[in-house]
DNA sequence: CCTTGAAACGGATGGATCATCCACTTGAAG
DNA sequence: CTTCAAGTGGATGATCCATCCGTTTCAAGG
């Protein structure tokens, strides 16, 4: 895809700056034009879909934690690497709200897909040592501590957010053998 | 509340039923209206919100689960007393589809907020004696366990069921002190 | 500079959905 | 059989969505 026109450069930052300032499941393109002062059909050009938008926002932080579970995959100290990738995970999803349908939606961008594949690969090694060394139960799949996380994680947004560390290490502790 | 006309309880049932046959976030008066071919207008007569409507399709489970509470409340083994009570929950909120809504919404009726209210109370009763009895860890409350299960609810949603058994084990093993 | 064509923009507009309102019908009490 | 409160239906105006296309802007080549 060839680069963009300088203007479309500056339009594209304004929407996303405003979407930045909107919960996500309170997106519509229409607020979105009246926030930037740019017509809908600009929005709707750049962002064909709320999933694209969402996208956008967060794929900076799906690259974040792809370099948390790389490192993850090849820590000396499974059991502690695997831990912190899910409290990391968890944080992170929780800070950036949006992320998680990022992580979960079905209709997402094949670049999107590919960053998720690469996560949970190198979850599953992540997971796969921390086992080995008896750090972890061993009949739970990646995909399953996933789901968790964001279970959790939904926990954790129907209360005020005080106990997010109460909740996550309840689900912690639950993992272990 | 005068007794309802004998038509009026006819169409009552009939929304109910076809409620349903449909999934609660796809609950619209329109469709409705349609698949029992009564007007729209007498859709929104009889459940002026989805959530009145969720309400009278789950106020039988709810009662359900302030019996098992209440047996749990005052069990010789408080222990397997609560955890069953937690399963019970997370089973009747699986199988209930909308049934969460109902215990968390905050537009609820007064009457639904009695019960949970009583739920609560209960509940709290046998988690406090699970926890003496040094089954259950002390430093979680009881709004946050109700939290966590419907953060499993959340997880095992996300995908397709057949690991129920094994994302509520977790969370109860985190659980234990 | 100009020219030119592709890229970007804007917003009017048709389509969909929502929920109200009120004229009409029905049930049941006396 | 009357009466009227309760119940019903659906036309309708309000609101929200997303497309389409005439106009404007950018920047590459001359």
């Amino acid at each position: 895809m060839p680069a963009l026109r300088a203007d479309a450069a500056r339009s594209r930052a304004r929407i996303l700056e405003a979407a930045r300032a909107l919960p996500p499941d309170g997106i519509r393109h229409n607020d979105l034009a009246r926030d930037t002062g740019l017509g809908v059909g600009t929005v709707y050009r750049h962002f064909p879909t709320v999933t694209s938008l969402l996208e956008a926002l967060h794929r900076d932080a799906l690259g974040e934690l792809v370099a948390v579970a790389r490192d993850a995959a090849s820590s000396p100290s499974p059991g502690k690497a695997f831990t912190d990738l899910v409290k990391t995970g968890a944080e992170l999803q929780l800070s950036r709200d949006g992320l998680q349908a990022v992580l979960v939606a079905k209709d997402v961008s094949p670049e999107v897909r590919a960053l998720r594949e690469e996560l949970l690969d190198l979850s599953a090694v992540a997971l796969d040592a921390a086992v080995r060394d008896g750090q972890v139960r061993p009949d739970v799949s990646i995909e399953q501590v996933q789901r968790l996380v964001c279970g959790v994680e939904h926990a954790v947004r129907l209360g005020d957010g005080h106990d997010r560390d109460l909740l996550l290490g309840v689900m912690i502790a639950g993992l272990r053998p």
